[in-house]
RNA sequence: GUGAUUGUAGCUCAGCUGGUUAGAGCGCUGGUUUGUGGCACCAGAGGUCGCCGGUUCGAACCCGGUCUUUCACCCCA
């Protein structure tokens, strides 16, 4: 057997100690937001039984499931005629088992099983990796971590500003200036299909508004035809959809007298107004928060409050998202848990703070100070600093052979350690420790006392 | 899933219409310097040209397949 180079599936990608470090920041900045808010973690298999995952997420998402070959003699159960049948036969009886696709089908899953145990409301953040057979691209790829936080079992707007909160929060903290959350209701969106004379056709009408700023108006109106829409519902909606977007204010004041006929769209609206006045009562401005009643999200599920979030000036799609939904349950068998969740594109983020050079003081190791020696005494008298180095609480390593000190030295420079500890006969003789700045090449020598005060 | 696209040293990339021994920069190793890293200079190592097959006297280069990368569609974070 030949020896073959060693590679990756498709789509995977392996995290290096720099990328760590900064995937790491900007999880800690998330996670430390979710709880500033109350939300708890919550963490589930990575795979879930078929059944729990098939069917939720249509053909298309059904398609994308990885599946997970039954242990032992996976053929066993399958016949001749299965065979003949195809694959959609077969895969029942070769595989129960799938990853994960989201982290919101396996949360309706825990708070069914949990009901009675669950305190609600409900409030979870959950960071995991999900997978999915799709093909890669930038900034697609088949094994990537979401980052999504939930309340389930109440409907109270609050959650939905407290959401406009957090995103504004954790953006801040990343130094990001340029991004807009756009935010809609979906009920605006049913009281629309009712005003254009095209009641209960939202959901086509989403699938294609969705698709404004990337194919035109001129294009989303050939699909709506193609929809069955009327001549008349377009030409209904061309003044919505062509109006220049100006401030929340007078989008509102629009879509409010337009909606006058439409229960549902003006309470649409007045949930809008409700969640911007919980928002400032709340402390927190309308800055970055655009009403966009164009928004539509393609997902099929929700029902109310409806969020994205662009980084504005780089090509890379939505970093965050999320809105409400009223039944997350319902398949499982338990009805009427209504929630709001959103999510973080953490690999994305990844990409637009690295595309916008928003990574800056990560590059430092955190070990502040590696033992160099001259020999193996040497060596030996080090590791007693190092201990008593380690009890005092600072990051330290010492390099652990003997060595030129030059490799030494390069050692630490490469892992841009702070500081260097030279041991030598001098300083076994006076027991005196040599401390060097790799930064600056300043280099002293104290007592031990003299060093912890230096590195604390 | 459909249609394109990419692959040469650890990294970024040259390599002419197919023609001797495939190059550069950076990095790496050693030395100038046996008590000191970054800078400089000197020397050196490192490549089955993604993989498999085909055409040809001869393939990094042409053809087919496959894997990978990137892009559009679909969908999505």
């Amino acid at each position: 057997m030949s020896i073959s180079k060693p590679s990756i599936p498709k789509g995977t990608r392996d995290f290096g100690p720099i990328e760590m470090a900064r995937r790491n920041y900007i999880l800690e900045t998330i996670k430390d937001t979710f709880r500033l808010f109350g939300f708890q973690q919550l963490e589930t298999p990575a795979m879930e039984s078929l059944a729990t995952l098939t069917g939720k997420y249509g053909d298309e998402g059904d398609q994308l499931l990885f599946k997970i070959l039954n242990s032992g003699d996976y053929l066993k159960q399958v016949t001749m005629e299965d065979l003949a049948q195809g694959a959609p036969s077969m895969l029942p009886k070769i595989s129960e088992k799938g990853l994960r696709y989201d982290l919101t089908v396996p949360f309706a899953r825990f708070v069914v099983m949990n009901r009675n145990e669950l305190v609600f409301p409900f409030k979870r953040f959950q960071i995991q990796p999900v997978w999915r057979a799709d093909r890669p691209q930038r900034g697609r790829y088949r094994e990537f971590y979401q980052c999504d936080a939930d309340v389930v079992g109440t409907d109270s707007l609050v959650c939905e500003a407290e959401i406009l909160l957090m995103i504004k929060r954790v953006f801040a903290t990343f130094g990001l200036e340029e991004y807009t959350i756009k935010v809609n209701n979906r009920k605006i969106l049913t009281g629309l299909a009712e005003v254009i004379g095209a009641p209960g056709k939202e959901q086509e009408l989403c699938v294609a508004i969705d698709k404004l700023d990337k194919i035109g108006w001129e294009k989303v109106r050939e699909e709506l035809f193609e929809r069955g829409f009327s001549v008349e519902a377009t030409e209904k909606l061309a003044p919505m959809v062509l109006r220049q977007p100006d401030g929340n204010a007078e989008s509102i004041a629009f879509f409010r007298d337009l909606m006058k006929d439409s229960a549902v769209g003006s309470r649409g609206v007045s949930e809008l107004v409700e969640v911007f006045s919980l928002l400032d009562k709340l402390g927190g401005e309308q800055t970055f928060i655009q009403f966009d009643p164009m928004l539509a999200r393609g997902l099929s599920y929700y029902t109310g409050a409806i969020f994205e979030v662009k980084v504005n000036n780089v090509s890379i799609g939505s970093v965050s998202g999320g809105g409400r939904y009223d039944n997350l349950t319902g398949v499982f068998g338990l009805p009427g848990v209504s929630g709001v969740g959103f999510s973080f594109g953490v690999d994305r983020i990844y990409d637009v703070l690295n595309e916008l050079g928003l990574f800056q003081d990560l590059s430092e190791s955190p070990v502040k100070v590696m033992i160099a020696h001259f020999g193996p005494e040497e060596m030996a008298f080090g590791l007693g600093i190092l201990s008593k180095l380690r009890n005092a609480g600072i990051a330290s390593e010492i390099f652990p052979e003997v060595a030129k000190i030059k490799k030494q030295f390069v050692y630490a420079d490469k892992k841009q350690i702070s500081y260097a500890i030279v041991i030598g006969s001098e300083e076994m003789k006076s027991g005196k420790i040599t401390l060097k700045n790799l930064k600056s090449g300043e280099q002293q020598t104290m007592d031990f006392d003299g060093v912890l005060a230096e590195l604390t």
